[in-house]
DNA sequence: GCATGTGAAATAATTCACAGCA
DNA sequence: TGCTGTGAATTATTTCACATGC
């Protein structure tokens, strides 16, 4: 969050930034800016503030976000999948999708952007040779089982989890795991109260 | 996440949970579920445990889960918003999605699953006349100032943001925002660290 | 005996408030 | 004077531990 918002500050040609400046489009209490970016190191100048181009280059690099990572879609058939294969909002953040794949063989070979889908059989010879360090999983629910143990045997360490199941992460896999349907609940829940949740 | 596993203990036939079993495949402490679900209301009996598909109609109640709501989805031409669109997924968490937007007049008209995509000025009156409750935001960052005028005017109080921008929920209108971006930066700082991030 | 519900205790996160420096 | 960096104070969350009831 605090990368995008400075990204956009130096988008609009500012130079310097104050923990005011940063906290107040995120909600946050300035204390609470100082105090996690002090956390990395001494970024910021006495009585002047934080220089944008820095700390933003200080960030990117702390989230390693300075490093190319090659990433792969489990479960590229589906919609979820197919969007995004074909997303080009991950090639500005150095992410770069290099593998697509699936476990239906009516979808295998289809050409989504620049991957055809490969077999999920394909999926540990690929992610060595390709060099892949993120996999993105959007496989339904109930197909979660079938994928997992190509997966796990991959070697992959970190995986991006769509499917609402909550995929516990373990030494050799770091799992996060998004869930669209928590995410639905919530607003619901917000709605019978008619009361504004933040 | 209570509701998911209470749903697949029913599934698998179980009539009774304990805090314990509850608690372990969530990754979450016995005395946390307790807290938590008796914040509701005292669901459980003692030495027995929980009721599962009782506690489930219950946190189903709480959650709004049993009325059916309905969801437009403004950017349903782009990726996201199509995949969304067809996802089927909603229909039985009890969410119906009812209209499509687009702000691209070459999409509008084009059906996806049972709705046709209807230019983004349609939207206040549609929201009005199919009582749409809940709003999902799939469109790019760079758009999103030109479709939320839009928004505000339709009246609706419940949006679901996953534009890569920060919305603030105000009294008028609860948003919840999605960014996927922000969890793959937290995988890629996992993978600098080499440890397990929980 | 066994598991809930809940005060009390322990941890964690956030905010305050100010010393230190430009 | 203005804003950072950070201990101290506050507030919130989580866990413990046990009385209570089946």
């Amino acid at each position: 969050m605090y990368l995008r918002t400075l990204n956009s500050l130096e988008d609009a040609g500012t130079l310097m930034v104050s923990s005011r400046e940063l906290a107040a489009p995120l909600g946050l209490n300035p204390a609470q800016v100082r105090k996690d970016i002090a956390y990395f190191g001494e970024f910021g100048r006495r009585g002047v503030g934080y220089n944008v181009a820095r700390l933003r280059d200080h960030l990117a690099e702390i989230l390693g976000m300075k490093t190319r990572r090659m990433v792969g879609i489990v479960g590229a058939g589906g919609h979820l999948g197919h969007a995004l294969a074909l997303h080009k909002g991950f090639e500005k953040r150095n992410f770069k999708v290099v593998a697509l794949f699936d476990k239906d063989p009516r979808v295998i070979g289809q050409v989504l952007g620049e991957n055809a889908i490969q077999h999920i059989s394909e999926l540990s010879e690929t992610v060595k040779r390709l060099n892949i360090e993120i996999l993105m999983l959007a496989v339904p629910a109930t197909e979660l089982n079938s994928v997992f143990d190509y997966i796990l045997l991959s070697g992959i360490t970190a995986v991006l989890n769509f499917a609402p199941v909550r995929l516990p992460s373990t030494d050799e896999i770091c799992v996060h795991n998004v869930d669209l349907a928590v995410e639905l609940e919530y607003l619901t829940f917000h709605l019978d109260r008619n009361s504004v949740v933040t």
